[in-house]
DNA sequence: CATGAATGAGAATTCATTCAT
DNA sequence: TATGAATGAATTCTCATTCAT
C-alpha cells in the first residue's frame, strides 16, 4: 500500500519540498506547514503520505542514499580496479552534493540534529551505503591493490569518515570552493595515506 | 568577570552535571532543571554562571576540549617525528574517549545535535585541535616523513575525519569494544592508506 | 426526500455500522471513515444519507428509540393494569439491551459523551418514550392503583432515572450478570419503594 | 507531595476557574487557556498543580464530591431513623447543586461527556457517595424501617438514579424550577413508589 | 448514485528564562 | 549569592466534510 503511494506524485514533491524548507530554515524550523506550502499541498495531506514527520525524514533520507547508492552502482559497474571503483564512489559522492546544494545542507547539517531514534533509523540506511564500500574494499585485498592487512572496519570507517567530512566542511563553509575538484586529491589520500611512499598518482 | 566564575567550584560543577545528564537522557532531554538538580544547586543558580543554555554547552566543549588539546600537546612534547606525533593524538584522542564514557556519548552523538548557529561556535573551538593536526602534518612534509604534495586540508580532513567516525562508530555500537586499542591499526591507515605498497609497519 | 432515503437498503447498513462502531471504538473514536467502512461504503457516501456526523446520530437514536416504543406499546397492549403494563416497560427495556449489547453499550455510555446540542436533541427523541411512562402512570393514578398524590413528572423521573441506572451500571459492570432478570425487583422497587408498608409482592 | 501543592491558594483558584468555565463553554469548548485566564494564572501554571487536562476534571470531581459526600455525612449524623437520614441527602444533594448553578451544570451535564477512561476514574470518586447510600439503605433495613426484602443494588440504584435524573431534568430545563422544593416529594417517592398504599406522608 | 483524495481549522503541553524574596 | 514559582510562546496532527470524476 505505501509502495503505493510512494509512486504518487506528490510523494516526491512533499519530500523534495522537505529538502528545501529544511535547507532553508534549518531542522528545527522546518514546520510542517512550511513543508505543506512549499509542497503546494494542505498540511493535512502530508499525512496522507507520511506517518509522522519523522516519517518525512527518514523517507527523504532513504530515497536519496538510494540514489547515492544506486548512482554509485552504475558508476562503479563499468571499472575494472578496486582502486578506479573507489574514485568513482568518492567522485559520485561528491558530484551529487555539489549538484544539489540543499541536499548537502540537509544531509551533511541538517538531519544530524534529529534525536537518536532517527538517528539510529538514518544509520540503518546507511548500511546500503557502508556495504557498497565494504564491497569494494573486500575486492581490492583480494586482487591485491590493497594491503592484506587491512582491518575492513577501519578502513571502512576512513573511506567514509574522510569523505563526510570533506564534504561536511565544504559545507559548513559555505560550499565556496569546489567539492568535486577534490574527488582526486582525496582518493590519492585514501589509497596512500600521509606517508611519503615515492607516491605517484595512483590513476 | 567570566574568568572569576569560572574559578568558583560551581562552575564545573554544573559543567559536569550538564555532562552526566545529557550522557544519560540524550540532548533534547537535557532540560536545565536536571542539570540543576544534578548539580546540586536551583535552577535560577545556573544563570549566575551562564547566559543561556546554550552557553552551557560551548563552555563545556571548550572546557573538554582544551583538555584534549593540551593533553596531546603534552604527549607530543617529547616526539621526534611527525609520525610518531601523529600517533600520539590518535592515541590520546581514544584514550580520553575510552576514560569517559559519558564524555564520549556526549561529543560524538549528543552535542551533534545542536542547532546550526551552535555547532559553528564548538567549530570554533574546535580549531584549536585541527590546528595541532596541521602542525603535525606541516612539519611532516617538512621533514620528509609525509608526501610533499599533500594538501593541508584535505589532509587534516581524512585524520579528523577517520579518527572521528572511528569513535562515533565505537559510541554507537555501545563502546562494546576497546576502542584505545585500535589506535595502531589507525594511525597505520592515515600512513599508508588503503594502497598496497610493500607495507611494513611504521611504527 | 429523506423518507426515500430512509428506505434505501444503505441508510439502516450505515446506522448499524454505526452502532458497532461506537459500540467497540468508543464513542470518540468512531470516525466517519471506519464506519463507512464497516458499512462498505465509501466516506462520501455517507453524506447522500445523512446531514452530517450528528444526524447518523440522532437517526441511529430516532430509530433505536422507534423500536423501544413500539416494542413497549406492543406488550402492553394486552394488559389491564398500570402496574401490569409497568412491568412490562420495564422488562422489555431490560430485554431490548440483553438482547443487543453493543445497543445497550452504545446507548447508555458511549451516546452520552455527546455534547449539548446533540443531548438535547437526543432529549427530543425521548420524549416519546417518557410520555409513554406518563400514559401509564396516568392510567395508574385514575384507576387507582398508584397513589392519587403523585407528581407525573416526579414519578416519570424515578421510574426513567431508576431503569436508565440499573441498565447503565449493568453495562459498564460489563453486562456480567442478566439484566432481564432484575426486572421484577425493579418494578417492586417502582411500585412500593424502599419502605416497609407489609410488603406484598405486586405481581 | 501532591498534598502540598492542593494546599496552595492556586489549586482551588484553578478548579474553580475550571467549574466556571466549562459550565459557561460547554466540556469541548473549556480550553486551558481559557481556564488559565479565568483563573487569573499563566497557562504553564496550571501545570504545575495538575498532570494534565484529564486531571483537572479528575481533582475538580474529587473536591467537589468529597464536598457532597462531607456534606451529607454532617446533616445525617443528627438523624435517628434511615427515613430521616435519606431525606437528609436528597435534600442536601438538590441544596448544594441549587447554590452553585454551575457546578450543577459542570457535573449533570459537562463531565459526562468526558471518555471512558476518565468516566471510570470519576465512577471510583462516585463510590464514596454510593457507599454512604448503602449505609442508609442498611439501616433502614435492619430497623425495620425498609422492606427486607430490598436488593441492596437496586435500592441505590433507584435511589441514586432518581435523584440524578431529577437533577439533569431540572439543568436541562435550565434550572426554570426550583430543585430544593423538589426533595420531600422525591423523598416520599422513594419510601413508597408509585403504588397506593394508603399513603401517608412518612416524615 | 458512488467514490475517496484533498482540505484546513484548532488546542494541549513543554521548558528556558526571569525576578521577587 | 541563591532560590524556585511563575511565565507564555510555539507547533504537530486529526478528521468531518467537499467535490471532481
Amino acid at each position: 500500500m505505501k509502495e503505493m503511494k510512494k509512486n504518487r506524485p506528490k510523494y516526491m514533491q512533499i519530500i523534495d519540498a522537505a529538502v528545501v524548507i529544511i535547507a532553508e530554515n534549518g531542522y528545527h524550523q522546518a514546520q510542517i506547514s512550511k513543508i505543506a506550502k512549499q509542497a503546494g499541498v494542505a498540511d493535512g495531506t502530508i499525512y496522507l503520505y507520511f506517518k509522522n514527520k519523522e516519517d518525512i525524514l527518514i523517507s527523504l533520507f532513504q530515497e536519496k542514499m538510494g540514489y547515492f547508492v544506486g548512482s554509485v552502482e552504475e558508476k562503479i559497474a563499468g571499472k575494472q580496479t578496486a582502486t578506479e571503483k573507489l574514485y568513482m564512489l568518492v567522485e559520485t559522492h561528491f558530484k551529487i552534493l555539489s549538484d544539489d546544494r540543499h541536499l548537502a545542507i540537509v544531509t551533511q547539517l541538517e538531519l544530524r540534529q534529529s534525536n537518536k531514534d532517527l538517528r539510529h533509523k538514518i544509520n540503518e540506511v546507511l548500511k546500503g551505503y557502508l556495504m557498497l564500500i565494504d564491497k569494494i574494499i573486500l575486492e581490492g585485498i583480494e586482487n591485491g591493490e590493497f594491503s592484506s592487512s587491512l582491518d575492513l572496519r577501519l578502513a571502512r570507517q576512513m573511506i567514509f569518515g574522510t569523505v563526510d567530512e570533506t564534504a561536511t566542511s565544504w559545507v559548513m563553509n559555505e560550499q565556496k570552493y569546489n567539492l568535486a575538484d577534490l574527488a582526486k586529491a582525496v582518493h590519492q589520500l585514501l589509497i596512500s595515506g600521509c606517508g611519503y611512499q615515492d607516491n605517484k598518482p595512483v590513476l
